[in-house]
DNA sequence: GGTCACTTGATATAATATTACACTTTTCCG
DNA sequence: CGGAAAAGTGTAATATTATATCAAGTGACC
């Protein structure tokens, strides 16, 4: 964790969309990848919250903008956002979620509250090590890991009156 | 990993089989929980390889048999078996798979070949603590760990010749 | 035998994701 | 510049995965 979960709680928001836009258009120009609208957009409207997204709710939002949004609109953004490595896609969920870390290589590891449904991505380097070598030892090749953990947060394990 | 991926490669499959749905047969009896026919069934089909099997496959397979089985009855016999922990869902495949351990608590953690589709679980104790250890010092109550690594097998790796 | 919990049958529908093809925009090269 | 190639988008249809709902059957238990 970067930050505690309580300055985390009452962050300001609006500084990680922008944060995340402009890392996105860096990120972009340095591959020489094209941001386009549809696809800033998508970003935009995935960084939104930090709970994971479903593609059919970012969909909702975006036709309601303009009619012509259809599932292959999201869908093909997103494929792009992850192929930049400006989204993560949580497999238990059918979601996405922004990544905080792109650009930089690292195993996307989640934390994945149950109840209030945040996502927090963290980097425990030891799981993604441990995990890489137990798998060489097997003769298995590792080309990427899935790890979500689901439970619940802080803020959701702790009683009402102390929130 | 209990064996070696070449001995698993010749390895008796339908030792598996039985082995699998003795001890389901068991571990229902020891929970009071009914291993019907239709579960039965599922979980033999579950077992059919060491691949993750679709719900779709499962439920094309059955309805050959009998026109009576339906999307619902496939999924809840899986509910039903994953639950009893005698099946895993494979959440990056969308798909099931038969667990090694049934009874036996542990952390669900499967390397996955891209190429050739096996699924192997394994446990790596260090990777379970190691999350369960960060979640907690994040505040995070960790309810269930979802790990998969997609990869290709010792087999796949290997130059055709030595196969 | 009656009742209760659990299981299944049956129909419909929801939610998630992809294919295919035509068209437009951008890039890039000469 | 002009024009071909590549990349991106629009559009319609369809595939895949999963659940909701309600009625009927089955077995456990008293
Ligand atoms: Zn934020
Ligand atoms: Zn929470
Ligand atoms: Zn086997
Ligand atoms: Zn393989």
């Amino acid at each position: 964790m970067s930050i505690s979960k309580q300055a985390f709680d009452r962050h300001d928001h609006s500084a990680c969309v922008v944060s995340a836009l402009d890392a996105a258009e860096l990120l972009c120009a340095r591959h020489g990848a094209r941001l386009t609208g549809r696809r800033r957009r998508v970003l935009e409207l995935v960084w939104r919250s930090h709970q994971a997204v479903k593609a059919y709710d970012l969909l909702a939002q975006m036709a309601r903008e303009d009619p012509s949004v259809k599932p292959p609109t999201v869908y093909r953004a997103l494929d792009f956002l992850i192929a930049q490595g400006l989204v993560h896609r949580i497999e238990s969920l059918n979601a996405f979620v922004g990544c905080v870390r792109p650009g930089q290589a690292h195993h996307e590891q989640f934390l994945i509250c149950d109840d209030c449904g945040t996502v927090q991505e963290v980097e425990v380097p030891e799981v993604g090590r441990s995990l890489t070598k137990a798998a060489t030892s097997a003769g298995f090749q590792a080309d990427h890991q899935t790890i979500e953990v689901h439970g619940r947060c802080d803020t959701c394990c702790q009683p009402a009156s102390r929130r």
